[in-house]
DNA sequence: ATATAATAGTGTTCAGTTTACACTTTTAAA
DNA sequence: TTTAAAAGTGTAAACTGAACACTATTATAT
């Protein structure tokens, strides 16, 4: 029979591994749903498209290193952002063995710092038009996309990626988008007013049609009554 | 402005961090959902409960690694298995940095090896009958539940956790241990029949009741064809 | 041998949800 | 003033989920 497991667990006796964070940073852009990635300013893979991503600092929570490494890339603070997963293949870095941890994080365009965006040559990439990516990076942005999918039907998470206020066209695009299908305008309106966490303002956006949409924005107390969210 | 966070990225200059996996081992054992976890034989934390762990080497995959430590304990081989996700607060282990992935197996009482097990100090307990677990053990145990709980509705996982061979009964039984709630039996039966993998055998388990009910295999192939799983 | 008790097995109805579907309104621009 | 483009609105049919009660079988106890 083998030794006991346990033995290897003696502290300090054990093997140590880099571990990485990479960042799925989605935006919703002219109704498109986009990707931003980074062409690689260092050897090896340089000029390859990836993700953005970062080391895990030793005294760092793996969340806190996924937000710096956003931060650091797009100067927002304060983002909704979710684990996915962690890669873990001994190989899928072939130059060194790195573990990573994808990180999903819905973004505003508007928020963030172009100047920075542009110094770290990045750029967004509709999702369904991605150029080729280093590593397992395109496995990671499946992963997450499935992710993605699952999450917008059971809870109002699609929000962060529109501003305060917003139509509901826009609203319609950006789940069709996010799913990859179109939705019939009538039953998603029915759905979404039955559950009733959207306050109708008293303006309209004129930029986007000549008759131009009524804005509206997200109850978050209101929503927190709402029993099932499903979209 | 901050420099390009790539700079960081030179290989080699980067901390290090001991990963760890962490099993979540399910098992269905007279009518309970239960979970096996191992009183720890070393400090840190002697005699307290856990799951069952061990550290990634370095040339492993981190899938790997998990199926490891879980044929070490239990000496199972081909078990069903899913990464949950990667627990990473710096001062999760207050001893020392660990990065945690969690991975949930579903096994299969008779199968495992059971002079393994007791030699670990490992027990089966129910779900809802836990002990006081080290770390953020119990986080992840809610994590690994819900998780199951949702996987077990849209797709054919808790298959996993029955013999070849199981009666209905059984099936349903199992199915509310996982979901924590009662289902009539016409409801269920009616859903599972309407999706057609199940074989009706020729023959009765006598051992739960005195009318005896039969037995059922599961169909893999017939599953593929079953577009929407959905109990 | 008969009665009992325990579990297996079986359909129907009602309510709620989801889907399919078409026309009117508004207004900027031609 | 015409046109074209997008916003906004309701109803009927199909499907799905939930509630619900009795009969069948047989080991065991009397």
């Amino acid at each position: 029979m083998q030794k006991p497991f346990q033995i290897n667990r003696a502290y300090k006796e054990v093997q140590q591994i880099t571990v990485a964070v990479d960042c799925l940073i989605f935006g919703f852009n002219d109704g498109n749903l986009e990707l931003l990635l980074v062409s690689r300013s260092f050897e090896p893979e340089r000029d390859r498209w990836s993700l953005i991503g970062g080391f895990v600092h030793n005294d760092e929570d793996l969340d806190d290193a996924a937000h710096r490494v956003l931060t650091e890339l797009t100067g927002l603070d304060d983002v909704y952002m979710e684990q996915v997963r962690a890669f873990g293949k001994a190989k899928r870095d072939p130059y060194e063995r790195v573990i990573s941890v994808t990180y999903s994080a819905l973004v505003l365009k508007k928020d963030y710092n172009d100047e920075l965006v542009k110094s770290y040559k990045a750029e967004w990439f509709p999702i369904d038009n991605l150029p080729e990516l280093i590593f397992d990076h395109k496995e990671m942005i499946d992963a997450a996309m499935k992710r993605l999918r699952r999450r917008v039907k059971s809870g109002p998470v699609g929000f962060n990626l529109l501003p305060e206020k917003f139509t509901l066209p826009q609203l319609q695009k950006l789940y069709e988008a996010i799913l990859g299908e179109e939705i019939d305008k009538r039953n998603f309106r029915k759905k979404l007013n039955s559950m009733d966490f959207l306050i109708k303002l008293n303006e309209k956006d004129k930029t986007e049609s000549k008759k131009g949409a009524y804005l509206y924005k997200f109850d978050e107390d209101k929503y927190n009554y709402v029993k099932n969210f499903n979209i």
